[in-house]
DNA sequence: TTCTATTTAGAATATATATTCCATATTGAC
DNA sequence: GTCAATATGGAATATATATTCTAAATAGAA
């Protein structure tokens, strides 16, 4: 059995056994309705427990995969791993892939596939992590300011910059901290404790917006920040922050989740200022 | 350390990990954070593959497990276990819970809700509609530039920073046209016939983008444009050109799609600048 | 039935993996 | 600075785990 056809995912695999479930012997077709019925247990069992559970010899397992064409099990379990963490291949294996099954398609296509599956990735996962208490609470803060003062450089200033437009089109007053003038730390010196500070910052954390965010917390400044990790230098700072983790393609961030909740941030502190 | 008090879920483990991210050893709290950022790779990995990653050695780990209360470090890899296992089967119950909790309890929680879905789906219909030959046509366009010229005011600013800074990194030359000068005509008049400008606009269509766009046309020199239909001012001032729509939320469209755009354009030119 | 080709069970083995241990390094209090 | 307490690196070890192997069982063809 040749290398080149052994399934990628977890679709692949199922439309294989699929494929042979008429002509697999006894015991082999036994494990693969086992598998295909819990996935999860094979994921992350071992050869014992998951032999025992579908009631075969261990041996009998590593046979099964190497019947489909894998070399032992371990292999065949990666697949199940693999959608369990939802992996998204990387260019290189998607090349492959792509070449494997001789469809044409431009590659270019496949950059822009990995990005939209790291978006959606990015989101779903916010969706489900998202600590609703804290939103809240971080809305309540912001629409309390006067001024709302936007942190956030490199990665994070398209997000700073787009809130500064959209809170300017709703009469939210805000300050967009940009560092372009060199002026960033004279410009947030003015807040007050009647204004509030929003920064962003992600891993590497720019040591500017980090300096500056911790200046404003030592002043007493209310703070609500936007990071990646309970770790990062602007979890510590304030009592309201927000994590926020993006998936990446080949090393490139999305930026949908944090853009979706600056989105909702916005609009959420546009409306209750509204009502007051 | 009682057994009592260990955390039995991925939440709990979180609070545990956060509530002591300040007085933890240096090499305990880096663990801590590989491993909440990257939950996967804990759940999937062995001690040794883990530790290779997280650059410390494998007893860090275990005494990493220790230090939270679990006998070794394989306990503790079953939270990290049980965490993948719940996702995938109950994802669609999770998503309801999370609307009928956001009604009782936060409106915020519903708007965050909609940008999610907003975004969701402007990726998607992307993926259908975008013509894969004009995304390789505009890649060409943009790879054979001496320098790429962002335009992008308003709403699209956000993605000529985030395009400009990307594009910073990995080396591409590019000059980011924003108007706060007020000297955006003179700086794009530099563009010479070896340049490509790449303008993005959307309804209603920013008169200045569309004015400075159509200048460097009219001078003959190469422009990529993404807007949201035939109809638009820029469509018919290149033959290269991208059609992106974005959903919208109570008024408030998505920048999702554009994003993963963007982010595909960049990371496609570089490769192919890269490699001749 | 009889014979042959497959399949299977279970023990044996080789490999991978988690954990422990201890000498060395680092930190923090005085 | 000095000392004690704590943390760390890396080798050693015990354990768990996947895989292989062989005799026995089963199925299929004549």
């Amino acid at each position: 059995m040749s290398t080149i056809d052994l399934p990628q995912d977890f679709a692949a695999l199922k439309t294989l056994i699929a494929g042979r479930a008429g002509v697999m012997p006894r015991r082999l077709a036994q494990v693969a309705a086992y598998a295909l019925e819990h996935p999860d247990e094979v994921a992350f069992g071992t050869v014992a427990s998951i032999a025992e559970h579908a009631v075969v010899q261990p041996s009998t397992l590593v046979r099964f995969a190497q019947s489909l064409g894998f070399e032992g099990f371990s292999d065949l379990q990666e697949i199940f791993r693999d959608r369990l963490r939802e992996r998204l291949p990387n260019y290189a294996e998607r090349l492959q892939n792509l070449r494997a099954h001789a469809q044409s398609h431009a590659k270019t296509s496949l950059i822009f596939d990995g990005f939209s599956e790291a978006s959606e990735k990015s989101i779903r996962d916010l969706r489900e992590r998202l600590d609703p208490a804290m939103l809240e609470k971080s809305v309540e803060r912001l629409s309390g300011a006067e001024t709302i003062y936007l942190i956030g450089l490199r990665r994070s200033y398209p997000i700073t910059a787009y809130m500064a437009y959209a809170f300017g089109k709703l009469g939210v007053k805000t300050l967009l901290v940009d560092a372009r003038g060199g002026l960033a730390a004279e410009e947030v010196g003015f807040a007050s404790k009647q204004d509030c500070v929003l920064a962003f910052s992600f891993t590497p954390y720019a040591s500017e917006t980090v300096a500056l965010t911790q200046a404003q917390a030592a002043r007493g400044i209310p703070l609500v920040a936007i990071t990646d990790s309970p770790f990062s230098p602007l979890a510590n700072l304030s009592d309201v922050w927000i994590e926020v983790q993006e998936a990446n393609f080949e090393g490139f961030r999305s930026m949908a989740a944090t853009l979706a909740l600056a989105m909702t941030l916005t609009v959420a502190v546009a409306e209750r200022r509204g009502k007051m």
